[in-house]
DNA sequence: TTGAAAGCGCTAACAT
DNA sequence: ATGTTAGCGCTTTCAA
């Protein structure tokens, strides 16, 4: 049974009005012809009884939940990656603008269970996803049902709504500002080429050294570097080339890299210049502090919120790239 | 307008089974008497038809959201603290198994309308906080409303439902073991003391210094540390006292210890031993990899969420202390 | 501009 | 063991 609350109701309050209960519907959501006196009174009383509307009820009526699903994904090594919190704070703040929050979703790289469950209790009015496999089941699945549904980062399927950051961008924006410098033996150091953020950073170094006249020796790329002992070993490598300078993928692998130097006492930046093409409170500690580009993921999170609150509305929407970015240049490129 | 879903409701089932929909209803909720073969038959069917009920109608029925609003801060640089992600999916992954999920509410420090505006719109069964401040208005908030709260963390305050890490008994634990090896000189480097958590490191600290017969020596211990400048002080001055040992009260502070002791070239364990109250990527990568005591954070929003689906159940709840630790004794110390 | 009333899909009290 | 029915609080159509 459902019990009776104590609190008010709209029927209450039209009855202590004396009027019905759709005017002061109508008063409170705005829609629908209504005298502005009617109006006026009704929120006065509304205010000074502080009554606030049922907003399940309010759910059930419109077929609505007012939430918005973020997927998150449920991975012991990714916890220390601040950008899903950022991703979560900047949407949940965004969305409570327009009275919708944030319902997490939590899945694992081969069991979505969750989101299934979700989406077909109708626990939320849409999705947002902030990883992306390759040839992720979340998308396959999302297809099929009719929810709008958009993604946190790029892939290259044409018809999935995206946001991300400008990756390529940015990192263009970084090597160019240090071959300025005039470093001439610019290493880089990425993850796994799958990812199309790897790639992006791939094309933003390369355009900078194009536009710099710097020739491009892919003996000094990296590509596919996970494990600390790659990281290693290809900075090992990169001192015998006697590089000017190492621009690493992450700050993951910044940090690892930065250690290997400190350990075998190689100095930063008198011996050689190390930057990031991402930003991370270790980097800004690290003594010398590392030149990075800084990724502001917040707005990423708030973009994301405000297109999917359009696609609840019915707008169509397009993938969205950002300038969120700005180049901390600091000690370890001086 | 509630538009009519193409979906089916329990209405259809019981047409198309010849039973009512009450029967239908006690099937699927499993309460109220029922007939074995009935039950058996209406599930079948709701296999076979993918019936899923709608969990709006379901909630407003009951007046129950099946949702529990986490609140995390809205800081910038609690973002790099992967403690709250770890709650957060801790807590989803668990109150997932009883049907319930998160919403998630954003606080700053001086503003808890979020928290104000989920609940009085009934958004949510139950609040779980997972910061608490000195004097906390969400506290005072929530203690006027008639809804289930519980905190992650430790206060004074003998009335509130708190779950959290036995601190104490970790730091104690990490303290005695390492003057097991025969280290005299111990130095502790703590953050702000009006944080219960940097008394209790204090007290475990403490406690293990009596059980091995070492004098505690307060000059060695450092309270209140914030800034990066303080730390360095503070390192600077152990130096010249020659101490064998830093202990760290957590990640941040033994993540500069480090920086500070790389930069002056003094080497870490062969000059000194360096371990931490709280671990991190950061220290686990580090070259050498450091002495921590390395919590579970997943198991404190387990718990949490375990004990609020309990209170949501009317039963009464107490203080939770964990032994959700382990000692990670590494090259920082040997 | 306002009122009356139906309806959203489910639960649970009550009747059989 | 099963059926009948009221009711949860709101939105919205239709009528006045």
């Amino acid at each position: 049974m459902a019990l009776k609350s104590e609190k008010p109701n709209i029927l209450d309050i039209a009855n202590a009005l004396g009027v019905s209960k759709s005017t002061v519907s109508r008063a409170i959501s705005g829609k629908g012809r209504i005298g502005v006196e009617t109006t006026e009174r009704i929120m006065q009383y509304i205010q000074e009884n502080h009554y606030r509307p049922n907003s399940i009820a309010k759910s059930f009526s419109e077929s609505k939940t007012y939430n918005i699903g973020v997927v998150l994904p449920h991975d012991h090594h990714l916890l220390e990656m601040p950008f899903f919190q950022a991703c979560l704070l900047g949407i949940s703040r965004e969305i409570t603008k327009f009275d919708y929050d944030v319902l997490v979703i939590t899945v694992d790289e081969n069991d979505i269970s969750n989101l299934e469950r979700i989406v077909e209790n109708h626990k939320v009015d849409g999705i947002i996803l902030t990883r992306l496999l390759v040839d992720d089941p979340q998308i396959d699945y999302l297809k099929k049902k009719d929810i709008p549904f958009l993604v946190i980062g790029s892939t290259d399927e044409s018809d999935i709504i995206t946001v991300d950051s400008d990756n390529q961008k940015a990192c263009y924006g970084l090597t160019h500002e240090l071959l300025t410098e005039g470093f001439k033996k610019v290493a880089l150091l990425l993850g796994n080429r799958a990812y199309v953020v790897n790639e992006s950073r791939y094309l933003g170094y390369k355009e900078a050294l194009i536009h710099q006249n710097v020739t491009l020796n892919e003996a000094l790329v990296y590509f596919n570097i996970n494990e600390n002992s790659e990281i290693d070993a290809a900075v090992y490598n990169l001192l015998r080339e006697e590089v000017d300078l190492i621009l690493c993928g992450d700050d993951y692998i910044c940090s690892r890299v930065l250690n290997f130097l400190d350990y075998h006492e190689m100095h930063v930046p008198t011996d050689i210049k190390v930057a990031s093409f991402y930003n991370s409170q270790t980097l800004e500690n690290h003594f010398p502090p590392t030149t990075v580009v800084n990724f502001d993921i917040m707005q990423v999170g708030k973009t994301a919120g405000e297109a999917m609150i359009q696609m609840i509305q019915g707008k169509k929407m397009y993938k969205t790239l950002l300038d969120n970015y700005e180049l901390l240049i600091r000690e370890s490129t001086k």
